[in-house]
RNA sequence: GGAGCGAUGGCCGAGAGGCUGAAGGCACCGGUUUGCUAAACCGGCAUACGGGUUUACGCCUGUAUCGAGGGUUCGAAUCCCUCUCGCUCCGCCA
């Protein structure tokens, strides 16, 4: 979410950070109109302030009246005509600041400035690692997992739908070791301390981080609460703090968290579909740091790097990419995705998404610290990323690391927690 | 699920229609005193949104905020209703 400040003094700057993003038709219109609302609200403030100052001096009056036994009818009376003008101006107020903040939460945030311009064409790959295992003669990890036993995907789709898989045997016991992996490495070697977190979250959460309200139809919601299951970790741990002021003495704060991610991917139908490629219901491992603004930029290069050292330990070959604007989040400043290959349907992909969201997230939830004691408190800058998610992971350490008799070499960092060298 | 009690500043806590943005304490900041530290003493110390003013740090001013929302009233931290959360007891249960 943007101050107002930002709509009131610098639309200029926010309309060019929407030209950018390739959204200047959908939120041009709703800059001018958050700048007439603000105007209307501003006025409306004056006119109900002005009459609660009356009707305050009005009220001490008759307190003053009645203490000295006098007739206090006069100001009575004005008093009760100035609280029936305060009541009709301030439904109008509350009208004119309903729509304002509706604009406010669904204004993308302005992205950085070495982030490009126009959409995913425009995207940059920053730098790869490891070499790209050649397509031909590599067979896709869903005939891999099923061969091996690792994947059920007719079960899932029965007992859930398609988009929901049952792991068996070493497939399962793979997904834990992943976890525990993934954890101990930021725990003890990136500085990460461990949090476990409710997967189900209320409206404000998802809100703070800025799921709601423009995802409404990509979650899954429950039917007697108003609670919603989480797309990603980041929803609760970034939450954790909403509502309090943080000593600066603590930042950077760095949280790690296991979970599931359930996501409704109702408009992605029928794309990348096949085997674990997009899932209504994934795990994942996550990233999330909060710290000062000065900060930002280097703990954003500092947790990409985390992220990207769980791809190396897996000896899986991956490239960065520097989202352009039209392809970054609504709620980030700047993303680098990282995107995995896997050589079996021969595609690079996403198993992270690691953006700094700058103050966006901490606005809309509330999250500030306090420089020094006396200080003013200020927002924190939320940064995070997957570290990683399994299921794209997963899909390729099966492709890569096959060999030609059908079974899949477990790479070194992995083999303690599988505690097998070969799934064969 | 049922019954009862509760929610006040960074923290603890008084407050029971107007004298309360809110006593007192702790923490914190500035100062005095003091070989150092500590103690003592003096002073300061909420946030948001408006308006005015300033090159600026600010300063002046209005309004609101005592879990959230609504109601009663000329006037609500205080009375009423709804909700959220916490605690205690009962029931159920992995």
């Amino acid at each position: 979410m943007h101050d107002i400040r930002v709509v009131r003094d610098e639309a200029d700057a926010l309309r060019a950070a929407m030209q950018r993003r390739g959204k200047l038709d959908t939120f041009g219109p709703r800059i001018d109109r958050a700048q007439l609302l603000d105007r209307e609200r501003r006025a409306a403030i004056q006119a109900v302030e002005e009459r609660k100052a009356a009707r305050n001096v009005a009220s001490q009056e008759v307190a003053r009246l009645k203490k000295a036994k006098e007739n206090a009818d006069e100001f009575v009376a004005r008093s009760r005509t100035l609280g029936d003008e305060i009541a009709e101006i301030e439904t109008g107020l509350t009208a004119t600041e309903t729509e304002l903040d509706a604009i406010l939460l669904e204004l993308p945030n302005m992205t950085a400035a070495d982030v490009p311009a126009g959409d995913e064409s425009a995207n940059i790959v920053m730098r790869s690692w490891g070499t790209p295992r050649p397509v031909d003669g590599v067979k896709p990890h869903w005939e891999i997992g099923e061969a091996l036993g690792l994947l059920d995907l007719p079960r899932g789709a029965k007992i859930s739908g398609s988009g929901f898989v049952v792991y068996r045997g070493v497939g399962a016991r793979l997904q834990r070791a992943l976890m525990n992996f993934m954890l101990d490495l930021h725990t003890t070697e990136h500085g990460y301390s461990e949090t476990w977190v409710p997967q189900f979250v209320n409206r404000a959460s998802m809100t703070g981080t800025g799921q709601l309200p423009k995802f409404e139809e990509e979650l899954y919601a429950l039917r007697d609460d108003a609670l919603y299951a989480v797309p990603t970790a980041e929803v609760p741990v970034t939450n954790l703090f909403a509502g309090e002021i943080l000593d600066a003495d603590r930042l950077p704060i760095a949280l790690t968290a296991f979970s599931a991610c359930f996501r409704r991917e109702a408009g992605a139908a029928g794309k990348d579909t096949r085997g674990l490629l997009r899932l209504h219901q994934f795990e994942k491992v996550e990233l999330v740091r909060f710290c000062t603004p000065e900060t930002a930029m280097a703990q954003h290069e500092l947790l990409t790097g985390h992220a990207e050292m769980v791809l190396q330990r897996l000896e899986l070959p991956y490239r960065v990419l520097l989202l352009a604007a039209g392809d970054t989040g609504a709620a980030s400043s700047k993303t680098y995705d990282l995107e995995v290959f896997a050589p079996g349907v021969g595609k690079w992909l996403e198993v992270s998404s690691c953006s700094n969201f700058g103050d966006f997230q901490a606005r809309r939830a509330s999250i500030r610290f306090r420089p020094t004691p006396n200080e003013k408190p200020q927002f924190v800058h939320t940064i995070n990323g997957s570290g990683l998610a399994f299921a794209r992971v997963f899909a390729s350490l099966l492709e890569h690391h096959q060999t030609a008799d059908g079974s899949v070499r477990v790479p070194e960092a992995l083999r303690p927690y599988l505690g097998v060298d070969v799934i064969r």
